[in-house]
DNA sequence: TAAATAAATGACAACGTCGACATTTTTTCT
DNA sequence: AGAAAAAATGTCGACGTTGTCATTTATTTA
């Protein structure tokens, strides 16, 4: 491999000097500085950041920590944001995930350190709340779609999935409805409870009666491993005779949204006209396909990301950051479902 | 950062001598060995990635190169199979993507030289032809999803779009229809022209008839900004006299035939039984939640993915590659649509 | 024109680790 | 016990780059 050296002999002129050339350093005669960048092309030189890394010992790199493989439509915005971000600072990115098992996140962690990154995003797939597998975490980290409640002083960024839930429920009362069913995500999910209480307190605060019975579970069986019920649940609910049947359904994410709809067909019940339908995710491959297209609360995914990133270079340029925990806004995207 | 050196003084003995412990020599005595271990643990000491690749000039790293932020459902699925079988082999992962630019590869090309990356995966999101931006590539490659017609030496992995396409419009003929349509991919796609060319060949061999004005675009717009068309197009071809109107319909993409379903929905013509729909690529999202469960052809990304990190593996393990382009199978994946 | 100043370039050490080789300690053998 | 062999540990330098400081060369000033 070509070295500094090498070009250095080529050009005539000391190692440092290449040196400075490659650095843009000011203080180099142009005859100099074009003979060298002749000896570099020339010899197809690249610096080694290895060795530049062993002086300053900052990588210039950071980590995205994810606990599932990156597999999710949710997990692909999620780190374009960051990408996105952090390429614009200069910084490169390392993807490791820790197969969600806790010595997975600890090798994970010391790969990291051995690597000497600038900092680290620690991402899970699904909004909940967790627990590092190395504490206090040897690196700076921000925590992205998840958050520490034992360990306030780590930042985060979360989705704001209570005012996701109120804003689609309100939207819904707002337009007249008044028998509203909810059919949720698997309810041990913290998004899953957010968006619930929020549908109940903008149904309370529009004076729209709660039915208990209307609130049903679109899963079943434990997290990460849950089996699709909404298609059963919704035929039972539009079989009920038409004054009897909710004339709206939120749903707790698009793929519910989507059996909720393929239900209405089945049951020859129109959307949005006899029922109206709302998702939640704004995952585009069914919201913008399905017809009617689908209403839905988006989630911010690549905003996240974007926010976190940013957030993870303020830290590591040393500014203090006043706000622990950042809640993005989920859109209310209007279709044609409701 | 601490260093051998601050362990070595801390446990009194060389750094060599720490150096072996690290990397589990056997001739270290087991008194020394336990000694250098509580001084690592009580220092916190990590060995320096960096240092060690200088000796060493390789990094233990390879890269993975997209066009598109890894922003779609392909493209985590590769991704995810790329990583599984990278760390089985205790290799790290970078990411980094282009943009589609020239000018953007170029650079990414760049980071991963001074990165000084074992290898590098040069993957898109859309199977297609490339022309890479620095030729010959700068490190040992391999393309994933992509291949370059010109440079028939680069190893390759790409979906057997042909096969999946021919398996697709068999079984359909199979299964005794024979007025067929082929609503497609924005045509100018590889894929599309593959998957079209093996439609018309199933159907000859088989003897069912083609009628070209069945053969229908379902985007319209320039590759990458396309929009959809293919609900409107459904809706014709199912608005046509029962005796007259396909019993089939093969779809470019599940998207699509998302769209084909609504539309059979929305003209009262009930899937399969009056018309069996076909999708293409198994997104998981689409096909198994729209009802009834789409019957669709599975591109199969995950070992795409896999195979292309197991032969670049091979490459840098010195092997020969014999078969330079693999073509993985696509299965068909029957559902309840056809 | 010589001295003073500024600009350009170079010599050398250091970063953290490990390979090559040297030295010391321990074990085995006669 | 003493010599020979084996095991354990240490010394030193090199990897590629850049920071520090020294030196050379060019430019300005009196």
């Amino acid at each position: 491999m070509v070295s500094i050296k090498d070009v250095a002999a080529y050009a005539g002129v000391s190692d440092k000097t290449v040196s400075r050339v490659v650095n843009r350093e000011a203080s180099v005669k142009a005859a100099t500085r074009e003979k060298v960048e002749d000896a570099i092309k020339e010899l197809g030189y690249v610096p080694n950041q290895a060795a530049r890394l062993m002086r300053s010992n900052r990588s210039g790199v950071v980590g995205i920590m994810t606990d599932v493989v990156a597999r999710t439509a949710n997990s692909v915005e999620l780190i374009g944001g960051i990408q996105d971000r952090l390429s614009e600072a200069g910084k490169g990115v390392l993807i490791a995930n820790t197969g969600g098992t806790e010595d997975g996140e600890q090798a994970v962690w010391r790969t990291f350190q051995e690597h000497r990154l600038d900092g680290v995003l620690y991402a899970t797939m699904f909004h909940q709340h967790v627990t590092l597998a190395v504490e206090p975490p040897p690196l700076p980290t921000v925590l992205v779609n998840c958050s520490a409640p034992d360990k306030p002083d780590l930042p985060s960024v979360v989705p704001d999935d209570f005012e996701g839930g109120y804003v689609a429920a309100r939207y819904l009362a707002q337009e007249g409805h008044k028998r509203i069913a909810y059919i949720t995500l698997n309810p041990q999910i913290v998004a899953a409870k957010l968006r619930g209480a929020a549908f109940q307190q903008a149904l309370e605060e529009a004076g729209v009666p709660i039915n208990g019975d209307w609130i049903l579970a679109g899963y079943e069986g434990p997290v990460g491993a849950e089996t699709m019920r909404a298609f059963r649940v919704a035929s039972e609910l539009l079989a009920l005779p038409d004054d009897e049947r909710p004339t709206a359904i939120m749903c707790g994410n698009d793929e519910i949204a989507l059996q909720v709809i393929s239900a209405a067909h089945a049951a020859r019940v129109t959307v949005p006209d006899d029922v109206a339908v709302v998702g939640f995710d704004d995952f585009k491959m069914i919201s913008t396909n399905v017809v009617p297209n689908l209403t839905t609360v988006g989630l911010p995914y690549y905003d996240i990301g974007k926010r976190a990133a940013d957030k993870l270079l303020r830290l590591l340029g040393g500014e203090t950051i006043e706000i622990r925990s950042d809640k993005m806004a989920c859109p209310l995207v209007v279709r044609d479902s409701a």
